[in-house]
DNA sequence: TCCTATATATAGGAATCCTATATATAGAAA
DNA sequence: TTTCTATATATAGGATTCCTATATATAGGA
């Protein structure tokens, strides 16, 4: 059951967002959501490391080795042109699952 | 990822929600939410019979088995006091969700 | 009679996300 | 110096949810 074309996904987007503001690696994604959530969105490390290799064959994100100050290595990513194309559609597409649930829940007080 | 504890399971509030109107038949309850969603979700018949299975499994509803005045014998779902109670929760974790996830996206312009 | 709408059901599989585990480095504390 | 914590990426294995495809069966209209 879906909104055509959506499912869950929740994390693409959580994803996809913070990148916009900024490239970032991994390990700094999982804690700008947390952080800019309250702890509402949390990431679990195993789900988000697939996740960014499924966005990077889709070819929305790109990521790059880079080594840090510190002298760690980390992958960088940062989102395509596709991927901030795609960007827009999605956010329509979860405001509008929004407004279906919203309905749902109301039509009983009409 | 996740707002702790919610996953997917938009399916599940919209069954609960239509069943919280009234008792519904499966075949019914996917026509309702098409509509009262103006069609932005919808249901495939073949996912909802299993989830009802799960929620009945659970104790939120309870199926019982009617001849419809046309002879069709179909099973009528209603919510039962426990489903009712776990309604307003749900509800409640999905709205967290949804407002993590517009804040994520607003952050950009802060 | 045949088609469509109603109505429920299962098999098989795809996608997403989880827990658990493995590896490795940097910096602070002991 | 050794150990603990935070940083950082990675994979295996499994649970859940939802899909497509298919099967069955009745009622009513063309």
């Amino acid at each position: 059951m879906i909104a055509p074309g959506i499912k869950r996904g929740t994390a693409e987007l959580a994803v996809l967002s913070v990148l916009e503001d900024r490239p970032l690696h991994g390990y700094e994604m999982a804690r700008r959501i947390e952080q800019q959530t309250q702890g509402a969105l949390r990431f679990t490390l195993a789900s988000l490391y697939p996740l960014l290799y499924r966005l990077e064959k889709r070819g929305w994100v790109r990521g790059a080795w880079e080594t840090s100050g510190t002298g760690r290595s980390r992958r960088c990513y940062r989102l395509t042109p596709q991927g901030k194309k795609k960007l827009s559609p999605i956010r329509k597409e979860w405001d509008e699952l929004f407004r279906a649930l919203r309905r749902l829940t109301k039509v009983k007080h009409a």
